[in-house]
DNA sequence: CGTCATTTTGATAGCACTCAACGAAGGTGG
DNA sequence: CCACCTTCGTTGAGTGCTATCAAAATGACG
């Protein structure tokens, strides 16, 4: 497969290209390792010693309640790496699509980011972009259903590349879960965006047409 | 004031007691300033050079929308440091309570934390640490109000030092913004954890006593 | 004691959830 | 190729939680 053999070269861009630096990397890397869609990929409490670098697909990180009902942290796709939080995860990461994923020794990076400055920017710099999102997510989610899932398709549209189409990597019920909604509120926020003349379903439940990307920022709001 | 004595130690005491080292910070001190409550420190936009260190009071962190809601995305206590997120904040920084704030200026630290490995890893950590804070809050701000509210008041109580009793520091509005509730919502919920004997009022109105954490931990499921 | 800010309580309305049924798409086997 | 099944998404009706609006109570401060 393409994407699997794009794998390495996708963790050496992320961290630039000096010779020294590409073998040491090189020394840390595993996989590319592919996943079917709602394969668990890490478990909740499970004590990773590893970075994840998507090569291709969605992964979702998730947490699951007593009473059931799941909830999705953060998307990450195709170029995202992550995963760095601590000893122990404290949440659950799985494939939301299939998907090819490499993986770094966290405890060889970070020893790695001793030495190289360049290194250690790029986990401040991606863990802060991170933080960013992670705040932004959780202002949008006190919000109302048509104002998130504008946001959200907004948000994943830029992510994906700003094309007229967008054709959703995950499951409604991943976004829902992440958006803090049900399926049927989101549903209904989609027909109503629908309705407003900013988009169109298409016949595929998985793409949505953009008419109107002014209302559909003005709906963000 | 001892607490802005105590500022310029504040500093130190994060990044550890090497001389060189304490030498360099020094150098990229400024302050202590003191804050009296809802002054504003940093306005969104604003492209701040500087990281806050809270010597004493509680800062919040928030963002006023155009229909004039406001939201808080977090509160730092004293010893917090934080505010590295980019050339210019997306939020604005205000005193919740008067408070006493130290400046290091971010640039310099950036530095610093090329050459001092000890620096780099404090940030990073710092900056996950921040990051599992919004991650767990924007879980938190899609359940019931209940829950919420319990949560909060665990969390805080668990930042402040586990008394049994917990003295906010901060408003009935302010912790509404921060949870995504109006300030009705958050008292209905205070009064309804204190109907289930989880807590009792004081005459004060900032000032709460737990009287069964088992209880208090279980509201937050 | 009076004023102001803040918190609490009450009544009502609205948005999102729940439960239920239907529809559409994709896969499998005959 | 079609019937069947399963999964996923959509739509509808009714309920419940939280917001809104309004007013009273409490505490802080001069």
């Amino acid at each position: 497969m393409a994407s699997i053999a794009a794998g390495k070269s996708i963790v050496s861009d992320a961290f630039g290209d000096k010779r020294a630096l590409r073998q040491a990397l090189l020394a840390l890397q595993r996989g590319p390792i592919s996943f079917q869609r709602n394969n668990i990929i890490a478990c909740e409490g499970d004590a990773v010693d590893y970075i994840f670098v998507v090569v291709s697909g969605v992964l979702r990180s998730c947490k699951t309640f007593q009473n059931g009902d799941r909830k999705v942290i953060a998307f990450y796709l195709p170029g995202d790496l992550f995963g760095w939080d601590d000893e122990e995860s404290s949440f659950s990461v799985e494939a939301a699509s299939d998907a090819v994923v490499m993986f770094i020794k966290r405890s060889g990076l970070m020893v790695l980011a001793g030495t190289e400055n360049h290194v250690a920017n790029i986990l401040l710099a991606t863990t802060m972009t991170e933080l960013r999102r992670s705040q932004e997510h959780a202002l949008l989610v006190s919000r109302t259903a048509k104002c998130r899932v504008a946001t959200f398709l907004t948000d994943l549209s830029k992510r994906l590349g700003c094309k007229e189409s967008i054709d959703l990597p995950m499951s409604h019920q991943d976004i829902a879960d992440y958006l803090g909604l049900t399926i049927e509120t989101l549903s209904r926020a989609i027909t109503d965006l629908e309705r407003s003349g900013v988009l169109v379903r298409s016949s595929s439940h998985r793409k949505l047409l953009v008419q109107n990307r002014a209302l559909l920022a003005n709906a963000t709001s």
